[in-house]
DNA sequence: GACCAGGCACATC
DNA sequence: GATGTGCATGGT
């Protein structure tokens, strides 16, 4: 929890899903699955782009999605990048959900997490990140979801190194923190913004690893 | 113009 | 099992 009070004094609550804002009787479940297939290797910014482009086009549920053609996806989609790939994604998710519970994903996101998890990463094009995003945020249960950030920030501090693997990663913080729903929310939003100014992929952070850098809120930290 | 962004699947060795 | 490659837009 030291890391985190040294964030959160920095960054203040991030404020990622679900936002007050989230709209439908889904809560924005529908949104926020989408939402984690789109920013894939992709800026968060385009990722807005395209959801808006999709709320625009009535794209908003599950089977209004099903219905529609892959050209028409993927010409919605095109500001996240990879509109081809992501647009089969995209479809093979929606199939599967489809299939499942029909328009209800708050049904398909309401079961167990260790099984929900098996079932999201049986999906082509939904890896570890992207299920345990979808977890966390759209089905509000306790994941850890770990990104390029979490383990460069997690290795300057020596909490992991950079050759560990994504459930070991996810064990250290899942081990070292209460399971707390809201608080894993925050924390991985928390380690993007940490990331985000102050351990860049190169040359910095892969050149000097475990070095601290001026201004880093979590300077002397060397717990979760 | 190069680099980066809230990855993943598939081919190849 | 480990490593390399394709996918693509938009901001800095």
């Amino acid at each position: 929890m030291e890391m985190y009070a040294a964030m959160r004094r920095r960054f203040g609550h991030q404020g990622w899903w679900p936002t007050a804002a989230s709209p439908g009787p889904d809560d924005g479940a529908l949104e926020i699955c989408l939402g984690a297939i789109l920013t894939q290797n992709t800026n968060w910014k385009n990722v807005e782009k395209a959801l808006a482009n999709l709320c625009q086009a009535g794209y908003t549920s599950v089977s209004a999605i099903h219905a529609k053609s892959h050209a028409k996806l993927a010409a919605l989609i095109r500001p996240a990048g990879y509109f081809n790939v992501k647009a089969k994604r995209l479809k093979n998710f929606i199939t599967h959900v489809y299939e499942a519970v029909g328009d209800d994903i708050k049904t398909f996101l309401d079961r167990p997490t260790a099984a929900l998890r098996e079932e999201l990463l049986s999906i082509n094009g939904i890896g570890r990140e992207t299920a345990d995003s979808m977890i966390l945020y759209a089905a509000g249960k306790a994941t850890f979801v770990v990104d390029a950030y979490t383990v460069r920030v997690l290795t300057r501090h020596g909490l992991c190194a950079p050759e560990d693997d994504y459930e070991a990663v996810k064990e250290v913080l899942e081990s070292s923190l209460p399971q707390d729903v809201a608080l894993w929310n925050d924390f991985h939003a928390q380690i993007v913004a940490v990331g985000k100014e102050y351990c860049r992929p190169r040359p910095r952070c892969e050149r000097c690893p475990l070095e601290p850098f001026p201004h880093d809120p979590m300077a002397g930290t060397n717990q979760v």
